[in-house]
DNA sequence: TTTTAAGTGATACTAACTATCAGTAATACG
DNA sequence: CGTATTACTGATAGTTAGTATCACTTAAAA
């Protein structure tokens, strides 16, 4: 993603394209690994933290952004390649892949429509270990891996 | 989930059962709707905060609890029906739903085969409004419900 | 040019934990 | 049975990932 990106889909959105949003925007613009906030905090100096989260929910908000969820839990933004996605997560390294799959949405899609309500979103993660991390570990994921219910493989 | 089947799934397995960690069984034993963990620490009051958490984790990792993430990112722990299952939680109430599609977790296993890695694990919550909630809202979901990049609808 | 609205940063606060560690309790051993 | 070993506990402090508040500043609109 880069820097004109970001600033295009601020612009003219009814938001102001400020000095302190600028900053963060051009601290993210190209990045191609996964990034924390706080990351992000150390690296624009004189923006204020909350400025940092507010702006990267408005980024997730329009879907110039995508925060995931980690095998433990806590939370990695990335830039999305592709329209609607989940993510292929390694738990070992946090390398990401997307991956789309019409026919899992069309299965949820249809999970809602009689008993459960109505669907106003869903949450995807696949935890791996990549190839890389593969041939590290001698072609074993790391045997202490943990993985719970409702998290499982 | 009885008091009964939480306690055996402790005992004989190397685990103590102890005073405090009966406090938190007890507590939780019944519950059928979804909780926190804060929530169970208030109903113990003398047992420290950390064993409620270690007491928490042991039953999720054992499998005989369900620790899911709501629409928001906010953790709640609910007791499972059936095996590995995924849930349906309303945005509004919290409700859960449980649900169990082969062929979603058939798809899924198959995405990590080639390129990604080695599957180790996954996550799916769908985010819905149940019935109840939409006869509240006269048939709608709430408008300003957020539907962000990767948890989308 | 006022007026209005959006955005900012400092500070404080929250939720949901985790780490540390001295002390206690349970089990195992001889 | 006593002692050793190990599991477990609670207090305390610290962490992560934020949100709430609010006086202040900017930017846009009228
Ligand atoms: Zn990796
Ligand atoms: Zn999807
Ligand atoms: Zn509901
Ligand atoms: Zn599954």
């Amino acid at each position: 993603m880069t820097n004109n990106d970001l600033v295009a889909a601020i612009e003219g959105q009814g938001y102001r394209l400020t000095a302190p949003r600028l900053r963060v925007l051009e601290s993210i613009a190209g990045r191609d690994t996964n990034f924390t906030a706080e990351e992000v905090c150390a690296d624009v100096p004189g923006v204020g933290r909350a400025t940092v989260f507010r702006t990267l929910k408005l980024l997730v908000e329009r879907g110039l952004l995508c925060k995931m969820i980690l095998h433990d839990g806590s939370p990695r933004y990335s830039f999305p390649l592709t329209g609607h996605h989940h993510h292929l997560v390694c738990v070992s390294c946090g390398a990401i892949t997307e991956f789309q799959e019409s026919e899992i949405e069309q299965l949820l899609s249809q999970l809602g429509v009689s008993k459960a309500g109505t669907i106003v979103g869903h949450r995807i993660e696949v935890y791996v270990v990549c190839p890389t991390c593969q041939v590290r570990y001698g072609g074993h994921a790391k045997p202490e891996l943990p993985i719970s219910a409702g998290v499982s493989s």
